[in-house]
DNA sequence: GTTCCGCATGAATCGATAG
DNA sequence: ACTATCGATTCATGCGGAA
């Protein structure tokens, strides 16, 4: 198996190729439900179960027991509900041997514009953890985010009562220091990540933005460590997995998405061979 | 039926006595899974969906076709997993008769501190909107925010531009094309809603923040609408009801809970009952 | 070089109209 | 009756061109 290579098939002739247990990372954004008709013929959300599933399984097999797959997904509104093939995807997924570790949210600051009678415009889509052991490689070191500008204020003038310990007021039994925070100018983000979706001004429609996947990168891998997406549409995750030294394969089925990767990774010295499906 | 008052029992007490179709909205924060022990028995997570399904299927029968069920929830984790019950009792409800209209989020400001080898700190939680029907009240006029700072100087601009052009234009006949944003300064917010939970340096734990209900209240009731939060604690829900002028019924288990929500609620003119029980 | 302005467009959804 | 297509609605972002 070629690393380093973006293939145009569909993923599971890709994955077939691939020895078990040997990615270390999945992001991926797959088609959603009924999205993307031209490219990949619309799954219907009554049949996307079953449909991924077969992926799902694929993709346990080859994910190291110390990978993490982190998979973007939303439900989309059918019949003026919220369809539940992703709630359902879940509960399946577990039956087959994952664990569903967290769920991530993508807070969207340009939402979709729109008006509805029964819903607001949507802000959010899921980016859910899915692990194969409940110890998995997790480096938390590498995600933190400058402190907030709460901090400079708080700490500038820091009480007696801060200094000492503060008991929470709950009697939760949790307690914090506040003058452990003096120097500090880097904390651990929580499990919202909440950024803009990328202009589309590029030939590429690229809603996921580049910030997204660098973070679930540097958060469940190091250097060196193999990526693998399976959806691969613009390249974006690829781009992002060479830029910081990591190790990648990539499937895309449509020949339109695979030319745009190509076109946009071809700059990269990392990237080894391109496999075009005949 | 009293309204306006506020119960010291089992919320399936009081929705006995309560007639079909006759709530506008329910709002709540139930109990979670393994919660409240020494309050609900500790509800196991595994238990959850049948015990809550007997609860909205009265809540059902309670609703009018054109209110709204939002129900405030998050999974905790069970043995290093997110447990599928919240899942699992939205696809139960929907069997129930329940439409699953939309699902809602608080992305909270300041999310509980923590540091675990698996995962980030838990920075939001689901709001469900649930309803019986595919038509139902909303009035989104009166949750509209104010407009985005970048709106400021471009509409300024626009404005003025504008103004010169059309009085250099006047005899030309060519009809003015003002845009669509100019004067405008309340924009339709999305399905996120962004804010901090409420300091505990009071008495309670309300860690449901007042904005909350009050954005929902006026999302989808108006004034004199009546109200119903089956999980009062510490009356939250209540407070803001009364407050929006709408009318509110409300239960509480906990005899401490009551006695808090009876003091907190006790200095409003429209609360007319409280009702013990022995 | 900067800053400013104009514009295109994005994983959307609903209701009406047409076949 | 059921499906397919189309227009209306709406806001934040970044890019390119202009001042």
């Amino acid at each position: 198996m070629d690393i380093n290579t973006i293939y145009n098939e569909d993923c599971l002739e890709t994955m077939k190729r691939m020895e078990d247990n040997s990615i270390d990372l999945v992001v991926t954004s797959p088609p959603y439900a009924d999205r993307r008709k031209t490219t990949y013929g619309g799954i219907h959300p009554d049949n996307y179960v079953e449909w991924f599933l077969t992926i799902s399984d694929e993709l346990k097999r080859v994910l190291k027991p110390s990978g993490s797959f982190i998979l973007n997904i939303k439900e989309n509104v059918v019949d003026g509900e919220r369809h539940t093939y992703v709630l359902e995807l879940i509960i399946e997924m577990r039956k087959q041997g994952w664990l569903w570790t967290e769920e991530y949210m993508w807070h969207k600051k340009n939402s979709f514009p729109g008006y509805w009678p029964n819903r607001l415009r949507d802000g959010w889509e899921r980016l859910l953890h899915f692990t194969k052991e409940k110890k998995f490689n997790m480096y938390q070191d590498q995600v933190k985010v400058p402190i907030g500008d709460w901090s400079k204020n708080r700490l500038k003038n820091i009480s007696e009562k801060d200094k000492k310990r503060v008991e929470s007021e709950t009697n939760s039994g949790f307690g914090k220091n506040i003058s452990n925070w003096v120097g500090k100018d880097m904390v651990l983000p929580n499990n919202v990540l909440y950024m803009a979706s990328e202009s589309s001004n590029k030939s590429h429609s690229a809603a996921f933005p580049e910030k997204l996947p660098e973070f679930f990168i540097k958060l469940f891998t190091k250097e060196t460590d193999l990526i693998y997406d399976p959806f691969m549409g613009s390249g974006t995750t690829a781009k992002v997995s060479f830029e910081l030294n990591r190790n990648f394969i990539g499937s895309e089925l449509s020949k339109d998405y695979y030319k745009i990767s190509k076109e946009r990774l071809g700059k990269s010295k990392n990237v080894k061979k391109f496999f075009e499906w005949k």
